[in-house]
DNA sequence: CAATTTTACCCACATTTACCCACATTTTCC
DNA sequence: GGAAAATGTGGGTAAATGTGGGTAAAATTG
């Protein structure tokens, strides 16, 4: 169950977005088409997560200390936005108003897969955000040491 | 029972709220459609419980050291302001008028699925409030050691 | 205790959403 | 390169949801 490829997606007037045929019997297989989309708290876009994926998050965020005021922020950010997703008959994904306001979605968007999940960009947004992390040089100083000594 | 995701939703004329459709049946099965309002006590906002929930929550607030001044405030601020209500046969919620004044909740409210609670806030507060939040980078030092970790 | 206001309950209309079908376009296979 | 299948796109319609308001019961006040 592993998502990746960059794909070019086209959302029509009501705000659906049809899903690629090439994860679609996963998704029906592993979920049952039950999807979960959320907001990333750090760059404008949209984190879509297969139901039981999403479910194990939200028990760690949720059991968080109340009173910590890190703790309510990641809390209302990332549970207050997480809607959850069926897909139609067709295999598309109606986006709630909220969440593509957020993402800046307007026709054009970019579906990213990223391992267990994928994200959901404008297209706009991604290639700017793009040209960014590839004009910023590797290896900086702040690399993880994982990262370090990562041989690709 | 897990409640996530934005829902906006208008107030009446009477200060009643519609529940959203998808909320109904999970509420009317899990508590009657009873419910507990109380006010949230660090920021602008409503909390909304199902009412088996808030009564375990009383029962920690009650257990606390009545000697110990902060112990008294919460137990004032959140006991004293709790509100029992109803679902009406249309899926609907009156507020009562001190708790709208506190969250200062005109029209356009936002309803905030939060795991086992919900939040109520002013549509205006909560744009803000979030806009905050989002303003504030993650990785801060004040956060809690399981958040460091936690991986999305 | 009567009069007035408030609350709760219910019904009916307007709007939105979800579901489905049909067409256009792309891809695949021969 | 052409035909057939699969995929992507658009939109109509029935059902579900949201909204407003009326009426009767209850509570409150003078």
């Amino acid at each position: 169950m592993f998502f990746r490829g960059v794909n070019p997606i086209n959302l029509d007037a009501k705000g659906r977005m049809a899903i690629p045929a090439r994860y679609r019997d996963t998704l029906t297989e592993h979920c049952g088409g039950h999807l979960v989309a959320t907001i990333d708290t750090e760059e404008r876009c949209l984190l879509l997560y297969p139901l039981a994926e999403w479910e194990e998050i939200q028990a760690k965020i949720e059991a968080l200390p109340s009173f910590n005021p890190a703790a309510r922020r990641i809390q209302r950010l990332l549970i207050g936005h997480a809607t959850d997703i069926d897909m139609d008959g067709n295999g598309r994904l109606l986006l709630p108003a909220p969440l593509r306001e957020y993402a800046g979605l307007s026709k054009k968007i970019i579906l990213l897969g990223q391992g267990g999940k994928f994200e959901i960009w404008s297209e706009e947004r991604w290639m700017a955000t793009r040209e960014e992390y590839l004009a910023e040089a590797d290896g900086g100083a702040e690399l993880p040491e994982e990262l370090q000594n990562l041989s690709l």
